[in-house]
DNA sequence: CAGTATCCCATCTGATACTG
DNA sequence: CAGTATCAGATGGGATACTG
């Protein structure tokens, strides 16, 4: 990411990378109820690539958000689990959640409407008289 | 992509899918307080290229988080403002806002010493110069 | 099981030039 | 002012074969 610019004073700005990916915020809903195995993830996430939630794991972990756990059996077993930091941030990510039931059809229905007025002719927006 | 998530009763990709970009909620927070222009927003987003602020108003426009007035005078001028349900957004939002302050010092904290543990920041997700 | 390594395409992003 | 057009590079993401 760019860090050209002053992150310094804008707070906004260190939330959306941490929470910018496709997957963190799944990663970390599926992280709250307790720790959870890799695999589990994987399947739990369903559409994530192993690839993709490596990556995140790691991301999430340098944040301090994961805390990941070896145990060292044969076969290997890892678990991750959600910092006291990562949980208040499901908490607030609940409201998001919440926020998206409510309005999901109103969004569907906003798309509609938009992508009908664009493809039915010119003058999608408000016209202030 | 996910269709299968979604159709699980998952609101999850509908709130990811709308907050991941890197620029949304930059664009909602700063067009909380009220309309704004084009370029104020510009302005007021610092990084933001022409190029993503058009691309991320028209997406959340079409969404139904945004409303683009236009008012055809000389030169033109365009205003941005938020629905009621981008508005609740908003709210919402202020809760991540919020927790990012309170945890940012713990955040920068958790990476450099992950960083340090890994030796010199190679391998993960880190910026590597 | 829990990852890595590798290939490759899609999207995002930034810089710049141009227009109604 | 408020965009659109275009190009090129960076990053995200998926698939899969391979390893400790």
């Amino acid at each position: 990411m760019s860090d050209r610019f002053a992150h310094e004073a804008c707070p906004l700005t260190e939330v959306l990378d941490r929470v910018a990916g496709k997957w963190s915020i799944g990663i970390i809903v599926a992280a709250a109820q307790g720790p959870i195995r890799f695999t589990e993830l994987e399947r739990t996430i369903a559409g994530i690539s192993r690839r993709m939630l490596t990556l995140n794991l790691r991301r999430l972990e340098r944040d301090g958000l994961l805390v990941r756990t070896v145990y060292p059996t044969v076969p290997p077993k890892v678990e991750y689990s959600l910092t006291p930091m990562a949980h208040e941030l499901h908490a607030t990510l609940s409201g998001l959640v919440g926020w998206a039931e409510r309005h999901r059809a109103a969004i569907t229905e906003a798309r509609a409407r938009y992508d009908e007025a664009v493809g039915g002719g010119v003058g999608v927006g408000t016209t202030a008289p």
